[in-house]
DNA sequence: ACAAATAATGCAACTGAGTTGCAATTAGGA
DNA sequence: TCCTAATTGCAACTCAGTTGCATTATTTGT
């Protein structure tokens, strides 16, 4: 385990979990803790050298994030070059969906970070075209991130 | 050949191969002239099963497709599931880059078209953090297009 | 605390998109 | 027409992600 495990952080990840009828194993703990302390989402192969290749089984940790995703504790988005990054959603995520957030790609370090999009203004973003119903909007943002600032 | 190549439009597609210096070739009439007959995206998949397995070699198609978008003929989108799609772009195309314009999925057939993007409202699109740079932006949408709405 | 039922895990083998290296072929200017 | 560089086709490969299945761990009811 290369990463600080943080101990105090347990009880909420298993507070999680069980809300989200995901049985409380060591696998989840460790994956659901780390990504709570990533602000970036982060990739397959991100989680698994931190957490180490010995710890957890690569189609495991694939089940896990999907488990995740699909339970609604995380969201998942591409990278330019077609790999998932994987994000829990924010403290507030009962709020927070899909739809009212966009997603910002760091231009150097690749990092992708989650935003809130103000829906008032997400709506005139495009022009109508006729036929075509819009039913959801997805923001995509590059540019710099702090770090790389 | 299960399209219907239109003869007349291969004029034009000799035109926009010779004007960015690459060669015209069989296979890049075909694939050119196919992209050009679709207002949606198309992957590769698709556009090596309408124009015939045997008609063209996967590698080929793929190293084609990859020299109009660099040539700045067409551009890709991924897909929902991580594919990629192609478009050429529209008959504007030198006004016309990535940066001002939006992808739209529908949620029916999976298609995804391309639609202009207006810039000022563009501006507005998000709510500044601190820290971050925005460069550029990218809008997806989703929603019904004119065939399965 | 224990056993049974159910869900999660780990492993091996597989899939499928996309790539690389290389030899054969073709386009287009001299 | 000939020459050179670009393009093509083939085989073999990479790499993310998946499937099937036997093993193991978690939970619930007693």
């Amino acid at each position: 385990m290369h990463y600080l495990y943080i101990k105090a952080m347990e009880e909420k990840v298993r507070h999680l979990l069980s809300q989200k009828d995901l049985k409380v194993t060591r696998v989840r703990l460790l994956v659901l803790g780390l990504l709570l302390q990533n602000r970036a989402a982060m990739s397959h192969a991100e989680i698994s050298s931190i957490i180490g290749e010995d710890n957890i089984d690569k189609v495991t940790l694939y089940r896990t994030l999907n488990a995740f995703v699909e339970k609604g504790l995380a969201h998942k988005v591409a990278t330019e070059d077609r790999n998932w990054l994987y994000a829990v959603y924010e403290e507030n995520h009962e709020t927070h969906t899909s739809e009212d957030h966009a997603h910002f790609v760091c231009d150097e370090c690749e990092k992708i970070y989650c935003f809130p999009v103000d829906q008032t203004s997400f709506e005139i973003t495009t022009q109508k075209k006729q036929g075509f119903k819009i039913r959801s909007r997805e923001v995509r943002l590059h540019g710099l991130c702090p770090i790389c600032n």
